[in-house]
RNA sequence: GCGCGGUUAGCUCAGUGGUAGAGCAUUACCUUGACACGGUAGGGGUCGGAGGUUCGAAACCUCCACCGCGCACCA
């Protein structure tokens, strides 16, 4: 490390590194081991899908979290993987072979399709991982999973088996969320409900029995009245309950007889008789309340439309064929011209949209497989009990909130691409089992099941289950699980239903089968005008982009930064320029270390230490405290703050310059002392950096040589498996004299330095110019920190005098517990200007005094207060009062 | 309707009872022998509003306002 660049150069560093990783086998899982085992899975990204910052976010974090614990010493598993995505990978590949080919899947047939399907995801499948690998991540490639693997599959088919056995599994014709343009089923999670705009249609219908009375109902689907088998009311209702059980004639379809259309008025509680008319129409094909009123009252059930979202002949002849919202139009026109039509006033409501592909839902009757959600009780409570631990824990509320009012889960789609499901038909027989029934005559069932119901089991079907592997053994339940809290209910809850469900077999002999012991849940990465980062909006910058630019640790240091605990980030580059500038101070101050020349120092003389040396080592203290805390609750932006001000703050800015005195100096013990200093302290941060910066960190730690003299796998290899920086203990504090005077006395000269430059910069004094300074100590002060104040002051000289030592009248002047900093300027400056600077500072320190001294003068407060809080109090008086004598007398002095 | 967050400097955010902070942006100056992806110094905040608790509130309590999110949903 002789030619160091100037500047970071990330590019040549991450590859390398990477490589080096992959090839040492740093990564790799070994359930063998001794040490502890620390357990992460990976929340399996779709298998077509581009890296975008949540990603980032997410595996970031992840990495830390492993890079962590293997320092800490722990045996980690961090295992990757992908998932199929079943109807996202199914529409692009279908798009794909519409725009090459010019054909649609049903064109080349449900088995050729699925060829195609696996082609693209041996075409596309690894891109996510590679980018993942750009990013840093240490995963344990060799352990690579994808939801659609043979063994994999295994596990889905069989779990389907078992909870059909069990009698959680059924098939049912029931209402649907139904996508028209997907056709097939979604579940209640994947209904998002949005505001529309849209109107409310009256309309007048006739009392069969009664001709003269007519009913008025308010509807805002006009197009669904051919499917209307019954009008209802609330029985409470006054003014109609007498109609119950009478008719009305339904308006459409027009052509139908009148004998066709004559439909009962049924009494039913569900009925608010304060909304609309109170008079309710029926549509049990197309609306879940109202199919339940159906199921009430035995009412028909007349499905008008096609799975595509068209109507049907059974909607009449001028609706049929048309578009849903087409045919609600014509609908509207055929009431006005039978002169039905009373009003139609605009209304907003909510409607259910598909959350894939952004349409309405249709409310379908169709017939589906459903779940009965297993081990419910114990999901509930492991986060109750908190045995589970959420972070940030207010997410626990949501989740029981949700597990306590589950329906039963529509886990079948008709999808191509996916898990089969094992069921078999033949006439009236059913089948469910592993294999294909044997005999003549079976068909299978020809829908797929919910991604979902097959990345439910990631955290155990990725362990060998249903086996009880060595890798089960070690690893499961995993430690942490990090994710997004938008998945809280698709993923979350229901893996650790699947966990109770399937790992608490007592072949497991597992305490507790809960599938991971804490979840982190990020927040959502938004651009600077918080807006959610989306495709369409072209909002989301390519991270890929931004490693060319940046490198990954910038990125990394970046997101992490700016990403509190449990709320939203909002995004902006700026963050990474900010994450590169930082990979660029850790590389300079690397490189200024180098530049001192010599071998990495280990031994540190006690005797030998300034006061700076012992000032630095317990801001490093400090740090290695904050940062392990940070990272023990998972507060990653504390963290990286906390790194942030010990490195530039604090190390650069004063310990950095602070050093330079002796380096320029002719000491060369002292010289020595301070470079075995520095290679502490760097060899520390390095490591605290580790994590979070895995590149530069590495870089730099073979550069430095600081890997030279470890054991091989302790930091001789590579930095990822040196030890954890631990804080001093009460004995090292001692042997290194870390004690308060030492740490006061730095810091009251960094103080004074900085009256010293103020002193400069008040008085309008040219920079460059080199100034002689003379300083009257408070007590005693070592030549060396006189050298240290000159450097820093960039002074000329620094001339010390004796206490009975009196400057020239107007000599400017600041003082502080080190002493008291003079400027020998006479008649070099403007009298002026100092007087009004002293007099500036005069109103300062006396607007400071009142504050303290009203406080004080409260008689409660010194009753009150503690003891200590009181004493502080005291003394910023008396540290007021002296600065206010001092400023008095140059004033004074002045004349 | 129910629930959960948030409101602190121009921007993004720390700060859970004791002297209001950071980064960015901004102003002035500096290319000094790690770094201009840098350095030095500065300006900028009655902590959303109103009450209350307290010797003391940005922080704790109550109410309100606004922003965001989730759940539920009446046709």
């Amino acid at each position: 490390m002789n030619e160091i660049p100037k500047a970071y150069e990330p590019q040549s560093v991450e590859d390398k590194w990477y490589d080096f990783w992959q090839k040492q086998g740093c990564f790799t899982a070994d359930p063998k081991s001794a040490k502890p085992a620390f357990s992460i899975v990976i929340p399996p990204p779709n298998v077509t899908g581009m890296l975008h910052m949540g990603h980032v976010l997410n595996n970031t974090i992840q990495d830390i979290l492993s890079r962590k614990a293997r320092m800490d010493g722990k045996e980690v598993l961090w295992l990757p993987g992908t998932d199929h995505a079943g109807i996202a990978t199914q529409v692009q590949v279908e798009k794909a072979l519409k725009k090459e080919e010019r054909k649609t899947k049903y064109e080349i047939g449900r088995e050729e399709f699925l060829k195609r399907v696996w082609a693209w995801k041996e075409k596309h499948g690894n891109i996510i991982i590679n980018q993942l690998k750009k990013l840093g991540c240490s995963c344990d490639w060799s352990r690579e999973r994808f939801t659609m693997d043979p063994e994999y599959s295994r596990c889905v088919q069989k779990v389907f088996v078992e909870l059909y056995k069990k009698g959680l599994i059924y098939r049912g014709k029931r209402m649907v969320n139904w996508c028209p343009v997907s056709q097939t089923a979604l579940s209640d999670e994947e209904v998002e409900m949005k505001p529309q705009k849209g109107f409310m249609y009256h309309f007048k219908v006739q009392v069969a029995e009664e001709p003269d009375t007519w009913l008025t109902i308010a509807t805002t689907r006009p197009e669904t009245i051919p499917g209307d088998t019954a009008v209802a009311v609330n029985p409470k209702d006054p003014r109609y309950a007498h109609l119950i059980g009478k008719h009305i004639v339904r308006p459409l379809p027009i052509q139908l007889p009148r004998e066709q259309k004559l439909i009962p008025i049924i009494g039913d509680e569900h009925v608010d008789f304060e909304f609309g008319t109170g008079v309710l129409k029926v549509t049990p094909a197309h609306d879940k309340a109202d199919f339940e009123i159906g199921q009430r009252h035995n009412l028909a059930i007349v499905d008008i439309m096609n799975p595509n979202g068209t109507m049907n002949e059974l909607a009449g002849e001028s609706l049929a064929g048309l578009d849903r919202f087409e045919a609600r139009d014509v609908a509207v026109e055929r009431l006005k011209e039978l002169g039905v039509m009373v009003e139609e006033k605009p209304y907003e409501n909510n409607v259910g949209f598909s959350q894939r592909a952004d349409v309405p839902i249709e409310p379908r009757l169709s017939e589906q497989w459903f779940l009965k959600y297993p081990s419910v009780e114990p999901s509930k409570a492991c986060v109750a009990e908190g045995r589970m631990k959420f972070h940030p824990d207010r997410w626990a509320k949501v989740y029981d909130h949700w597990l306590t009012n589950i329906q039963d889960w529509c886990i079948s789609r008709q999808l191509w691409w996916g898990h089969r499901i094992p069921v078999w038909y033949r006439n009236s027989e059913v089948y469910c089992g592993l294999e294909a029934p044997t005999g003549e005559g079976w068909t299978q069932d020809s829908d797929v099941l919910d991604t979902w119901f097959s990345s439910w089991l990631w955290p155990f079907a990725t362990m060998g289950w249903p086996e009880n592997t060595e890798t089960l053994k070690k690893f499961y339940p995993t430690t942490d699980l990090v994710t997004g809290p938008d998945i809280i209910f698709f993923w979350v809850a229901r893996m650790i239903m699947a966990g109770y469900e399937f790992m608490g077999e007592p072949k497991f002999a597992l305490p507790d089968a809960m599938p991971f012991q804490n979840v982190y849940f990020t927040g959502i990465i938004r651009d600077k005008q918080g807006r959610k980062m989306s495709k369409t909006l072209g909002n989301s910058p390519d991270p890929l982009v931004l490693i060319a630019q940046y490198g990954a640790d910038a990125l990394r240091f970046g997101t992490m930064r700016s990403a509190p605990l449990g709320q939203d980030v909002l995004f902006d580059e700026k963050d990474v320029e900010l994450g590169r500038n930082f990979c660029n101070k850790l590389w300079n101050a690397c490189r200024f270390r180098q530049m001192q020349g010599g071998e990495t120092e280990t031994e540190i003389k006690p005797d030998l230490l300034t006061s700076d040396d012992k000032w630095i080592l317990l801001r490093l203290d400090q740090a290695i405290r904050e940062v392990s805390d940070a990272l023990t609750t998972y507060n990653f932006a504390t963290a990286v703050q906390a790194l942030y001000r010990f490195f530039w703050s604090e190390y650069c800015d004063w310990y950095v310059e602070a050093s330079k005195a002796p380096f320029f100096g002719t000491d060369a013990a002292l010289k020595a002392n301070k470079l075995a200093v520095i290679d502490f302290v760097l060899s520390n941060t390095l490591r605290l950096f580790h994590p979070f910066l895995p590149f530069i960190t590495e870089e730099l730690w073979h550069g430095m040589g600081f890997s030279k003299e470890l054991p091989g796998n302790q930091g001789g290899q590579t930095i990822m498996f040196a030890s954890w920086p631990k804080p001093f203990n009460t004995e090292e504090k001692e042997y290194f004299g870390l004690d308060d005077v030492a740490d006061k006395v730095a810091a009251a000269k960094y103080e004074l330095v900085g009256l010293g430059r103020n002193l400069r910069r008040e008085l309008k004094l040219d920079p460059a110019k080199k100034l002689n300074f003379i300083l009257k100590p408070a007590g005693t002060l070592a030549a060396s920190e006189i050298e240290v104040l000159k450097l820093l002051l960039n002074a000329e000289s620094v001339e010390i005098v004796a206490m009975d030592w009196t400057p020239d009248k107007g000599t400017p002047s600041a003082s502080n517990a080190l002493g008291e900093i003079f400027l020998p300027l006479a008649g070099l400056i403007d009298l002026g200007a100092e007087k009004a600077r002293l007099t500036k500072e005069q109103e300062k320190i006396q607007a400071e005094i009142v504050k303290v001294e009203q406080k004080l003068a409260n008689p409660n407060f010194a009753q009150k207060v503690p003891a200590k809080v009181l004493d502080e109090h005291k003394q910023r008086l008396a540290d007021w009062q002296a600065k206010l004598v001092q400023v008095k007398a140059s004033l004074k002095a002045m004349g």
